[in-house]
DNA sequence: GTCCCAGATGACTACGTAGTCCAAGATCGC
DNA sequence: GCGATCTTGGACTACGTAGTCATCTGGGAC
């Protein structure tokens, strides 16, 4: 072997690794030079039948695998993305990991994963899969702490929400139409004759928190419906809504709750089932994300869905076209989120006023 | 700039990439040579520290970063570990690909992302894997289809599964105690007084739910309980938790359930609910997986929660183990897994026959 | 038959890093 | 004061790939 030296004086462990074959040795064995085999692999043009075969059989019997850190290192392009996530099991943000990681795949990119550990900022985790040689970066659920994150990677970055501020010409913000699905659920409640809807948000440090709280505002704005006070910012957990819950349920006067999340209606349902008002006989809730489970609750919950395939689509599609240099495609048009109306909503009861703790006259 | 072959005569668009300085660019800087630049990068002896300063101020001032594909072209190894996920987004698979993320980030590894699509085998995300460039693959969430997949990778492989067959000597199976909790969930529900125990299956290529299949049946063999029949196998999902739940319903002398999953768990609650049989009066249900939203069910689910977090660590200890060539580390002890009791269980309320369908004689 | 052109193939090189080996200066023992 | 050892820094090289350019062959036009 030729490669001998890597085999003999080196120490196994921490050292060389051995490799697979290169071109030169399915170049050798092909009887064709190393830049033919490369040809071959490209699938450039300019290989007669006859030796393309010749080097494909050599290719299958030596095993060969193409070396991208070789090709990366030659062309400065890794044919990988970054993506920045939260680190956290949430059914959001980990089905819209997914759907990146397809998306990725699917347009021929390999994707490098890196979570912002708590406490770290967002911009250790951007360095890290910067050092490790990326060719854009996706931000998949970011968050801020108050001021807008300021970035300055020298690859094209996307941001799934609106709290970054990014070097212009190599950056772009794609955003789902949470604050168009915050808005259908709220007027969902409005047109079941609610007088207005009361809202639990979700953690403000993060941007789908702070759009679902924008569009509950708005529809209620629109329909000149009171908007009001907010419970205590929850943390998406079905414990965070139970303690909302238990808030709101000491008032009087409420009909329609309108949560961050599905995590956060469960622990709202069943703070209501606890203090006695029946949902929705006495208390509507809407939810947010369409968890598998939200159809088989007791009772099941109206919820908003959010098509993250599409969204998670349409980021991959700017971010290529930014890598590659090409135009960004066009805004898809066709809204990407569903309400879908389950037991949990329902019109009002009455507007006799306090309809438990004491059964007025 | 001697570099300028790179700018100049070449597209930009799917071209080169404009680079950053590299270690030479801040040898000239610094006023010293690359290699002396490439010791203070890595931590070597043999710098004054008059040196080191300067280096470093250069590193800074032209915001050098290092090559990664240089190293790993040079080097053979890339500091990075892939992980093969399902990519689904059920609560299980999600936390643990956090749980690994963090766990290898730790190590100082970064993590190359890979979900079979439906459909594709594993061995096409493996090979995925190997072509970007890894030292080591964890498959996450191993799936067969019936016979033990049979790997060829010239890295070492860790399973969270057995269903995988691998080359001696570079691989290895690192699996939670799944068995040993579904034995737990059905003890607790035999220790109440149930005759016996009736499990919701979940989808039997999942090694996780052949485990938890195992785990019942045989706490049902110590206990010398009679093993029931079981449904047809579910998919992990509340949907198909509420099919098999429909059976059994219809079955009169069902008092306890081990679902596979929390989310099927929820279904089966849902289907009781619908068929008029109360949880915990009439049947226990035990889920499994301890999702957030368990505690706040009605009834709040008792369920068994594994640590993702130790089966990670794990996991990525074993697996750098075997790709620094050290011995692997000794197992750990302690239970990985735990019981929580909560209302959807109870002791068997009495032993009359059919309780709702039909009030028998 | 000569010329030319296109297709097919290969030699050479750069990409950025770290291992190897060597040179020059500094320090020490005697 | 001289060799021996240590410290410090640099020159050179390989890693595997693809771009550039040169070479060679064969076939068609004239």
């Amino acid at each position: 072997m030729s490669v001998s030296g890597a085999e003999g004086g080196l120490p196994a462990a921490g050292g060389r690794r051995r490799r697979g074959p290169g071109m030169t040795e399915v170049a050798r064995a092909a009887g064709v030079s190393q830049k033919t085999v490369s040809r071959v692999v490209n699938g450039e043009p300019h290989v007669s039948p006859e030796v393309r075969d010749r080097v494909l059989r050599a290719i299958r019997e030596l095993d060969y695998r193409p070396n991208t850190a070789a090709r990366a290192l030659l062309l400065g392009r890794y044919r990988r993305i970054g993506v920045v996530s939260l680190g956290s099991s949430l059914y959001g943000p980990s089905t819209l990991l997914i759907a990146l990681e397809r998306a990725m795949q699917r347009a021929g990119y390999s994707v490098a994963l890196a979570s912002t550990l708590e406490g770290q900022k967002v911009s250790a985790a951007v360095d890290a899969l910067l050092e490790q040689g990326v060719d854009g970066i996706v931000l998949s659920e970011p968050i801020d702490d108050g001021t807008p994150l300021r970035l300055s990677a020298d690859v094209p970055v996307v941001s799934l929400g609106e709290g970054v501020e990014l070097t212009p010409g190599t950056s772009a913000v794609v955003g789902g139409d949470g604050v168009a699905a915050a808005r259908m659920a709220t007027e969902h409640l409005l047109s079941l004759g609610h007088r207005t809807v009361w809202h639990l948000p979700g953690p403000q440090d993060w941007w789908a928190a702070r759009d679902r709280l924008r569009g509950w505002r708005e529809a209620l704005t629109a329909a000149g419906a009171p908007e009001p006070p907010l419970p205590s910012p929850g943390d998406w957990s079905p414990a965070s809504g139970y303690a909302a819950g238990r808030q709101l349920a000491e008032l009087s006067d409420i009909t329609a709750v309108f949560a961050a999340n599905d995590d956060m209606a469960i622990g709202a349902l069943r703070a209501f089932a606890d203090a006695g008002r029946a949902v929705p006989g006495d208390v509507s809730v809407v939810g947010y994300d369409d968890i598998p489970a939200a159809a088989y609750l007791s009772p099941p919950l109206t919820t908003v869905r959010q098509n993250f395939a599409a969204v998670a689509d349409r980021a991959v599609d700017v971010l290529i076209a930014l890598i590659e240099g090409r135009p960004a495609p066009a805004e898809p048009s066709g809204q990407a989120v569903e309400l879908t109306v389950r037991a949990s909503t329902g019109p009002v009861r009455d507007q006799g006023p306090v309809p438990h703790p004491a059964p007025a006259p």
